[in-house]
DNA sequence: CGGTCTCTTGACGGAGTTCAAAGCTAGTGG
DNA sequence: CCACTAGCTTTGAACTCCGTCAAGAGACCG
């Protein structure tokens, strides 16, 4: 049920069956139909969620009323609002499946105590915060170094596949420009 | 001599003198001079620096020859380019004392032994990279839904004491303009 | 096939950039 | 402690990339 969740697990650490089990019963698995959510602005993000098939994506609504996507997850990527998730803060966000979506949940009032009961699970989860960290730090240094254009282009030519996978109107945004011009660029060609 | 970085990890987990002894080996400790550099555009970035007392920022060149500066590390953060870090990649960044600075460095080859040696940091390190990847996911909000003079101005209101102790280029590229434009924001009060 | 999303196209406007020159400021050495 | 210099900030004019708005064309789903 949750094997996709211990396969990438054990790409980073050893997780024996007895651990798997333990850990199973902090987790939740269920599917998202496509444009369901998962978090709406104003709630509490009750979850960290593993997207096992599927894609979700991370919004808010802006001043102007534009959404405005700020992360994808496909397979194998963890997404929640991490503030609200860890704070019980109420969320500016929106978790939205933009495919139908298998995803696999850690309820946040069993992450703590997952941690305790499973600290090999601290370096499984240092070892995904890495990489998300070192994601955050290509996007923005591509944010501040390339026109609306060379991005688009850019992104394009690094995950053609994941391009055709979500409309237009999310992308643009993602890539910080309005979906108008994307259409733009695209006529360009 | 660590005390600074001891104290700051006893905020997340427990660490006892054995423990601080066995962290010590792995650690360096030294100033930074104004202006000096921890790495440059190239090089591998060989260290995790904890800033104890000043300043460093995270650039890089853009194709016009502009410094964006994508962060700045004060007292009690970390920060270094985490991809040329673990996988001693050229970096394309540059790390640069802002002030003064005092900094705690691990090497690269001393970082997979210190979580051999210390699986209690897995937790510290993990949390680390929790706030930072707040941090992002906030920024990320800030530069998709203000203006320029929006940004400054919340900036300047969030952090009124850090402004002051940087150079106006470097904060107006990390909030994503130019020196000028900053210049033409701030005459307007 | 009907209605609702999504994408396209064009005219116009504006936020922010570029470039260049001049005015400041702070650090340095004599 | 003053003078000099290099680096930082300011200012203004011209420009450009991209946003906005609105209307129409496609595409997808029930």
């Amino acid at each position: 049920m949750c094997s996709a969740l211990y396969q990438h697990i054990n790409k980073f650490i050893d997780l024996n069956k007895d651990e798997q089990e333990v850990l199973a019963s902090f987790l939740q698995s269920f599917s998202v139909k496509k444009k369901a959510f998962l978090l709406e602005q104003g709630q509490k993000c009750s979850a960290n969620y593993f997207v096992v098939k599927g894609c979700l994506r991370l919004y808010f609504i802006d001043i102007k009323g534009a959404e405005q996507t700020t992360q994808f997850a496909i397979e194998n990527w963890w997404i929640t609002d991490l503030t609200s998730f860890l704070f019980k803060e109420q969320s500016e966000f929106f978790i939205q499946a933009a495919e139908p979506t298998e995803v696999i949940a850690i309820e946040s009032h069993h992450y703590d105590e997952m941690f305790l009961k499973l600290p090999k699970l601290e370096r499984y989860f240092r070892l995904i915060l890495q990489k998300n960290h070192q994601a955050s730090q290509r996007r923005i240094k591509f944010l501040y170094s390339q026109t609306a254009e060379e991005r688009y282009c850019n992104f394009n030519h690094l995950f053609p596949e994941f391009v055709q996978r979500v409309p237009q109107y999310m992308l643009a945004s993602y890539l910080g420009f309005t979906p108008e011009f994307l259409s733009k660029i695209r006529a360009k060609r």
